[in-house]
DNA sequence: ACAATTCCGAGTGAAGTGCTCGGAAATTCA
DNA sequence: TGAATTTCCGAGCACTTCACTCGGAATTGT
């Protein structure tokens, strides 16, 4: 989330190094690596090789929400199996409703709505203090 | 949560054993037993030791939510670390705002109101179909 | 006495998370 | 051309959590 927040912040300024996002966020370079495959694979940014390459955001800050950034790396928000996002709803197996179910899709849809409105342009933009009204 | 819920059917019926619980919910008993002591610890339910014992709901269930079964089995609902519930809040260690807590504060108080916002009496009372409106 | 039941503490296997490590391929620049 | 930079790739590892088991002690009703 980080990562997405500091590219965010440097878009328009071309393509930026993972050791660049590395010092300023003070997270260990090998391990961003790792977790900007799996953004590149939801084609969330775009890598260029080479010296002077680096990574950029595959779409304008505003259209990216942290919700796209959550799916990416931990996959379809889904509190309970038997509830997960998507087509392939697998229902409980010994059930089709236990009695609680209401309680995981209530929850995911919750989950949902909240990280798919808040969108990479507006964490870049405020800071906390601003911007939380809990 | 199953638990709780098979619970709150049987209300006015006074104490259900974990044998009772575990046969109709097929969850093995030993498993319940130290779920149900941790609920016990936090005061949502009254055991009753010997034979014809078993639990109660220490509340009315339109008085016990879905969060306080939560809370009481896996702690205070904080998303990260830096955003628990209750007084004692622990900043992020290198920075106050880090420029994604707002996206964990956002999604614990949604978290939170969805999960408090729903009570064992509705859950048992009807059934998925009936009750969901995403 | 005896069976039913709660209470208690310890342990276990699988999965997820946040990393590390080593190296190959592409690209730029001197 | 050659070296430095940087992305790409796959494997592995320590730690924690989750769902669950096991063995046994204390309590209570019949």
């Amino acid at each position: 989330m980080r990562l997405m927040v500091d590219l965010a912040k440097h878009w328009g300024q071309g393509t930026v190094s993972l050791h660049a996002v590395a010092e300023r966020e003070d997270l260990p370079e090998a391990y961003l690596e790792q977790l900007v495959a799996a953004l590149r694979k939801a084609g969330l940014v775009n890598g260029k090789r080479g010296a002077g390459g680096g990574y950029i955001l595959a779409r304008e800050p505003r259209e990216i929400t942290a919700g796209d950034v959550v799916r990416a790396l931990e996959g379809p928000i889904e509190p309970q199996i038997c509830t997960a996002e998507g087509e392939a709803i697998l229902n409980c197996v010994r059930e089709p409703d236990c009695g609680t179910r209401a309680v995981w899709l209530k929850l995911q849809d919750s989950i949902a709505k909240a990280l798919d409105g808040m969108t990479l342009a507006e964490l870049a933009k405020t800071t906390t203090r601003e911007r939380v009204h809990v």
